[in-house]
DNA sequence: ACCTGAACACCGTTCAAGT
DNA sequence: ACCTGAACACCGTTCAAGT
């Protein structure tokens, strides 16, 4: 309405202010419009910084939520739908904290950390059932898995196959819980921690040859 | 176009319909207007089998995805929210021969064909993410997991722990798969169905006392 | 480079009307 | 009971134009 050019535009404000309006309002109620409306711009000022549209910022959401910490904005992929993100600038301490740990509680403690993740975002959680965006927190995230899993002795094809139960069983952990959510037999927070914890160890114990 | 009213439309049909296109375009491709004129029908008469409208169908999508052979109409739920399908006609055979199985084949069993079902329809998973619909089929899966895993040495809490783990491993899987489903370094099939049977192994292990 | 504003084709849903 | 058809408010996206 009052009508000037917002220069604060940027792709990481536009996602921001898209996962603000998807935990308000659900995935159904973000549109271009109500997006523009909130970042103060016209709709179509969007589509300069995601040229393909919804389908690109949808990807770049994906890829927002499953990353670690972010630091500063976007940067454009090669391929032709990647995004990525660039992950955690201020917790190298604790990286270096958690690489002395033995291997199932690095895995736990990624798992915690990617299940708070993806529970902050929940809203959200539907759009990663069919967009997978390469970032560099997942190539990171399954070096480390993998690493975990040979050092727990774990070798050949069970190291993949190890690795891919873990996430998903995280995925699936938090789909699971937002899927009850509004019902009434569903467990409060620090139950669906309680059994997160459960079948991780389990799927750890399970795991160990 | 031709405008003649096509009485065969029913509760199911237009489900099914409604995975068709699912299936061939995703679900940002289901408008109720497509789904019209695949019934060769106006698109408001949807409305008169799905009163409440798209997010009413979404919700039997959800509930018919998840529920084993479908066998006759869908009736109407009592609760605000639910859709009850009724399961299995034909094969009670086949439900008297798993019930001698052991108790980790009977959950393997149900595992792989459940994941079986979701990925048959793929495209609706995403619906399952907010959607946890009340079905007869949800509670027959309940009480046949808990028995087994009681029958696995599991008491108190531990039972709907393992149970939850057991469902959100499922959910989690075929999320995981499907998600990866366009990129070049996703399994095919044949190898996505032995991590998730690795990954189930693992867990069954990790579950017992 | 970054944003606007009008335009177009499409959407979900309501409602009065038909049979 | 079951379906139609017009109408309304909204949507994603394109494009020419502004600065």
């Amino acid at each position: 309405m009052a009508s000037r050019n917002n220069a604060g535009l940027s792709r990481e404000r536009i996602i921001v202010e898209a996962l603000h309006i998807i935990a308000g309002r659900g995935l159904g109620g973000l549109s271009m419009r109500r997006l523009g409306d909130a970042l103060e711009v016209e709709a179509m000022a969007v589509y300069h910084h995601f040229p393909r549209g919804k389908e690109q910022l949808f990807n770049s959401i994906a890829a927002y939520v499953t990353t670690a910490r972010v630091v500063s904005g976007l940067s454009e992929g090669e391929g032709p739908e990647e995004e990525e993100l660039p992950a955690a600038g201020t917790g190298d301490e604790d990286a270096e904290r958690v690489e002395s740990l033995p291997w199932d509680r690095r895995i736990t403690v990624w798992a915690e950390d990617y299940r708070a993740r993806l529970l902050a975002y929940s809203g959200a959680m539907s759009l990663l059932m069919h967009r997978a965006p390469r970032t560099l927190a997942e190539h990171r995230t399954i070096a480390m898995l993998d690493a975990a899993l040979a050092e727990a002795g774990l070798s050949g094809d069970d190291v993949p196959r190890g690795r891919d139960a873990l996430l998903a069983y995280c995925l699936g952990s938090v789909g699971h819980q937002v899927r009850h959510e509004g019902r009434e037999d569903a467990p409060e927070e620090a139950e669906a921690l309680a059994r997160f914890l459960f079948g991780l160890r389990a799927l750890l114990r399970g795991l160990t040859p």
